[in-house]
RNA sequence: CGAGGCGUAGCUCAGUUUGGUAGAGUGCUUGGUUUGGGACCAAGAUGCCGCAGGUUCGAGUCCUGUCGCCUCGACCA
């Protein structure tokens, strides 16, 4: 069985060099392509696929929950942006500034926005004037800028894709309610079309988005036990709309600041399928997003009838629903078998005269490596049934990875021992004081990812000062 | 932004110690033979040696600066 067998050497190893293997994986795969500016990324058109796929889905899941897809502009004045002064503190050391419109200086310097609370602010403020006109459930598609230090294809870029959703309610608890709504939402799409298993939690006062009131957060746990922040949901209160002075009317007739939510996931998610389902011969892609889900590759392509035979299971898949690719390009079966496995395509279908003589194709998933013989008649249910193993098996897989590299601890050396096996999730109690979460950090390197939805009661004292616990929080060095 | 490593053909890299005509493999082009796990033979094209200064008769090689990539920290989606 060739499941765990290394069959080409076009990657370095996972176990190798973790790192190296996802630059490599992103490269090889044609999902990106640097340029001459530090951080700014080509997505070429395989990677771009994958996010238009990503989008796709989420659209509908925004849309079914009610909202509704407009776009701000992209710069955003120093002084609209000064207003709220958490925001600002937390977004100012990473802004990148337009100081001259063609050779004239600018009065007030434009940002380009890293996030845009602030536009949305500015534009409720004047549409907003009666309980009547709320709620607003907004949402962008639109590439942000955070010129960031230490950049990586997808994990950190200077320029990002991503949607922002924003809204604003008439009351705290709606607003509550909707950022709930919206990460369940991210969890939902991470498990049903990503196959990526995330704990759902709140963060930390420390770790919270600048001007938030609470930010909640899905966390996911890569390969290599490495945390990854898969997306956030963050409820305002009604600090920003006193900064901005957004005030409605509401039915007893009385001036009210109303309540703002926002939330966002953005092309890391791309890397997160990548660090998730990818092994030593390149990419895995979930059925859900993968741009091909379905590669043709017809053996002895020269022999009558092969490539006819071929183009004839490209038509009936196609015409099933499943976004399919005949390869009848002259490269050898192995090469395309090796460059299909390197791009992560769930399904490769190989027919050759062999095949055509005995009526059947083999079909080869790429999470497993399992290869079927299937007869030509049962083609369609047999890809639609591989399919939704491969999506079920990837999911269990990344489960049972998350697990086995989740510890309970009661102590910061109980956690320096359980690191020793790997890097992972930690799971321990919390005091709430973040003196405990900083001493935690510098003692055993992990920080503190989310104080999860799901408590559980390891012990009664703080992991760290051994004063009575208030919650158990994940734990784990993140990406 | 701190510490370290690396920039030479599309890609992976040798050549730098000790300055003296720009190299290999792979990929690419053409023709032929092949085709069930990255095929083979033959011929051919491909370089501002990251960029800018400097030293030198002469710099891929030495010096200074700068930009980029990778790793580990700090910061972050």
């Amino acid at each position: 069985m060739a499941k765990d067998k290394k069959m080409v050497t076009a990657i370095t190893s996972m176990d190798e060099d973790f790192a190296q293997w996802y630059t490599d994986i992103c490269k090889k795969a044609e999902l990106v392509e640097y340029t001459s500016v530090k951080g700014c990324m080509v997505i070429r058109p395989y990677g771009y696929a994958i996010w238009e796929n990503i989008q796709h889905i989420l659209d509908g899941m925004f849309k079914a929950t009610g909202h509704e897809n407009v776009c701000m502009p992209m710069f955003i004045p120093e002084s609209l942006l000064q207003k709220e002064k958490d925001h600002v503190e937390g977004f100012a050391p990473e802004v990148a500034w337009v100081t001259h419109g063609g050779s004239e200086k600018l009065e007030d310097r434009l940002c380009v926005r890293p996030t845009s609370e602030t536009l949305f602010c500015e534009h409720y403020a004047n549409i907003v004037h009666s309980y009547r006109d709320l709620p607003k459930l907004y949402n962008q598609w639109v590439s942000v800028v955070r010129w960031e230090k230490t950049t990586r294809p997808f994990l950190r870029s200077r320029e990002f894709l991503w949607q922002e959703g924003h809204t604003i309610h008439a009351t705290a608890q709606e607003a509550i309610e909707e950022t709930e709504r919206m990460l369940n939402v991210y969890a939902d799409f991470c498990k049903d079309a990503l196959a990526m298993p995330v704990v759902k939690g709140k963060k930390t006062e420390s770790d919270k988005f600048a001007g938030a009131v609470s930010t909640y957060a899905i966390e996911a746990l890569m390969h290599d036990g490495k945390a990854l922040q898969a997306g956030t949901s963050h409820y305002f209160g009604d600090g920003f709309a006193k900064a901005f002075e957004i005030e409605y009317t509401d039915k007893d007739n009385k001036r009210v600041f109303p309540h703002q939510t926002s939330w966002g996931v953005t092309t890391r998610l791309i890397g997160a399928v990548i660090m998730t389902h990818g092994d030593d011969n390149g990419l895995v892609l979930p059925p859900a997003v993968a741009p091909i889900q379905v590669v043709i590759i017809p053996v002895a392509q020269h022999k009558e009838g092969v490539l006819e035979k071929a183009g004839e299971l490209r038509d009936r898949l196609a015409a099933a629903g499943y976004r399919v690719k005949l390869d009848d390009s002259e490269n050898s079966p192995g090469w395309k078998f090796a460059e299909y496995e390197m791009k992560g395509v769930p399904l490769r279908v190989e027919i050759g005269p062999r095949d055509i003589e005995e009526d059947q194709c083999v079909i080869a998933s790429r999470w497993n490596g399992e290869k079927t013989f299937v007869p030509l008649a049962e083609l369609e249910t047999a890809v639609d049934q591989k399919l939704k193993e491969a999506h079920d098996g990837m999911y269990a897989k990344a489960l049972e990875n998350q697990e086995k590299r989740t510890y309970a601890c009661t102590t910061v050396d109980e956690i320096n021992k359980a690191l020793e096996q790997g890097d992972g999730f930690i799971k321990a109690m919390w005091c709430g004081e973040e003196a405990c979460e900083d001493s935690v950090k510098e003692l055993t390197g992990v920080g503190s990812r989310c104080i999860p939805f799901e408590q559980e009661q390891i012990s009664d004292k703080c992991v760290c000062c051994g004063r009575p616990a208030k919650c158990m929080v994940y734990w784990g060095k993140a990406y």
